[in-house]
DNA sequence: ATCTTTTTGCAACAAAGTTGCATGCTAGTT
DNA sequence: AACTAGCATGCAACTTTGTTGCAAAAAGAT
């Protein structure tokens, strides 16, 4: 584990520090999206709030993770899969978000189906949240 | 106008104000997506903050309005069809968002695909948001 | 070990959203 | 048309969330 935070933070160019060693760990080891909040209660007193802020949005710029919009005010973030390159995500599976437990699982071997739009329009990514109850709150 | 607003807020109890007058206008008027400060900008003086919060909190409980998700940390609202009722929306168009100009359109021809879920989900709302090239941005 | 560059924490600030309560308005009744 | 109960509004104060500038600290290269 903790070899593999440091390669993903080497091979984005990013040095190894603390605040982002331990945040990248948490995305890691839940295998599902976190917010903001989460990271900060989780992290505990052992980070500024402001450097999670610039972690995330650093993490964001080298496409190791990405946002989930989620149709509450809340902004949610998910790790990438490999083939995300900086800049641009092909992370182009399906996220569930339990209404119960709040939990955002990404529903990997699920992929989100194209759709015809109107003319004109110039797609770049697509995004599909499928809210409801999750196996456990079922 | 005039008479179809009042319509709208007779059909959801709702008592006829000044705010949700002019609130719902501006939803009639602009056929896109709102955000809270687009909202309070163009009320101007008229409404306190906190009336503005209040009543788009209203219009959302009886469904005359839905949010929209976005991947920044914007929260939009957009008209519902008719066929929203209190509590349970079928706002099952996809949302599009242009990149450049940040607009965000609903697409109302285009019904959000069903995806099958992996055994113990429950769905309950499927949500899809495409990001892109606008008409006239591209 | 030393130097340069990047990252962090602090402080102060700005923006966004919430809550309680007194006042004013709406809609229904007489 | 006037009255009243109940809902909606505005105000003030507050919390939460996000941003910016700058000095101190840590990381990486030599």
């Amino acid at each position: 584990m903790e070899a593999q935070i440091d390669e993903i933070l080497r091979k984005n160019q990013l040095s190894v520090t603390g605040s982002r060693k331990r945040i990248l760990e948490l995305f890691l080891m839940s295998n599902g999206a976190l917010a903001h909040g989460d990271i900060e209660k989780k992290t505990g007193e052992k980070f500024d709030r402001v450097t999670v802020y610039r972690t995330l949005q650093t993490f964001l710029e080298k496409g190791i993770i990405h946002s989930i919009p989620t149709s509450d005010n809340s902004v949610l973030y998910a790790l990438c899969k490999d083939d995300c390159s900086e800049g641009h995500h092909h992370d182009n599976h399906v996220h569930f978000i339990c209404s119960d437990c709040g939990k955002t699982i990404c529903l990997a071997d699920v992929t989100v189906p194209q759709v015809k739009l109107p003319v004109g329009f110039l797609p770049q990514e697509y995004q599909m949240v499928v809210t409801g109850l999750c196996k456990d709150c079922r």
